[in-house]
DNA sequence: CGGATGTCAGTCTAACTGAGATTT
DNA sequence: CAAATCTCAGTTAGACTGACATCC
């Protein structure tokens, strides 16, 4: 009671990680709500669009490409598999190595994920003028090559 | 091998969302290591820099103000109070209610925390400049505003 | 009564660690 | 030998859910 406010610290609104997290936490409810109303989840996607710009390649390199780590790429891949998204062959050159092909479904999954994610980006970015976003795109992009 | 680049995708460096996760996973890592040197974590200075403004107060209060779950504010306050940096009393008054009191040793703690947490957005903000850091701080208040 | 509060016992995800077996 | 690859088991912080007793 009182006067609770629902305001926010200015501790906490002064910094930026704050900020950010709050948004992130924002995107990752967007995100799994619509991926999960197909059936995915953030992996799949990040290991699906590596996977398209790459070509067949290891587990290890799509790890790189997406930066997930190898033993979430295993588990991911497998979900992938499983649903005929991705087909998991013999390296024969480097039997240590998997060989991941993207199917046909599989770019059609791809198709449909990249159509959710971008209405997902326009709902959250919705403040905001489309020069404003560019802004904030670049400055994000500047932060994110670490 | 071949030419494994650690390029991102195209497809995910066109997501706002994806920039967004690729911080806030930046600023996760060194918040936790940092944190983790002083033996504290995010849920602990969230509480602590909201009751420093809000003063004596329920938790159910300070859970609002620092946006964490009822479950989650029993748990970090009872963290805090056996490190002696909250009290916990019995509110006469309404006797649902505990009653959060900050103690000296918490002003300390919040303070040192503080500096370590500032040390971080210098070392997560590095590449921008001033006037830089304001632009990206107004647009995420903007958008981290629901 | 409805609604708020504090507590407890869970779940879930993304991210990560460590170990082991295999191969280069 | 060192290093890379794949797999599996397990951990963590953060966010969240459902239930319950208590109290206003």
């Amino acid at each position: 009671m009182t006067s609770d406010e629902h305001a926010t610290p200015a501790l906490l609104m002064a910094k930026p990680t704050w900020l950010i997290n709050q948004l992130s936490a924002q995107a990752h409810r967007l995100l799994a709500s619509h991926l999960a109303s197909v059936g995915a989840r953030g992996y799949h996607f990040r290991l699906l669009a590596a996977l398209a710009e790459s070509g067949p390649t290891s587990q290890a390199s799509l790890g790189r490409r997406a930066e997930m780590d190898r033993s979430d790429v295993t588990a991911a891949v497998g979900e992938l598999a499983a649903d005929g998204f991705v087909e998991r062959t013999a390296n024969a050159d480097d039997r240590r190595r998997n060989v991941i092909t993207i199917t046909v479904a599989g770019w059609a999954r791809l198709r449909r994920l990249d159509e959710v994610l971008n209405g997902v980006q326009d709902e959250l970015l919705a403040p905001l003028s489309s020069d404003e976003r560019a802004t904030l795109v670049g400055l994000l992009e500047r932060l994110a090559r670490r």
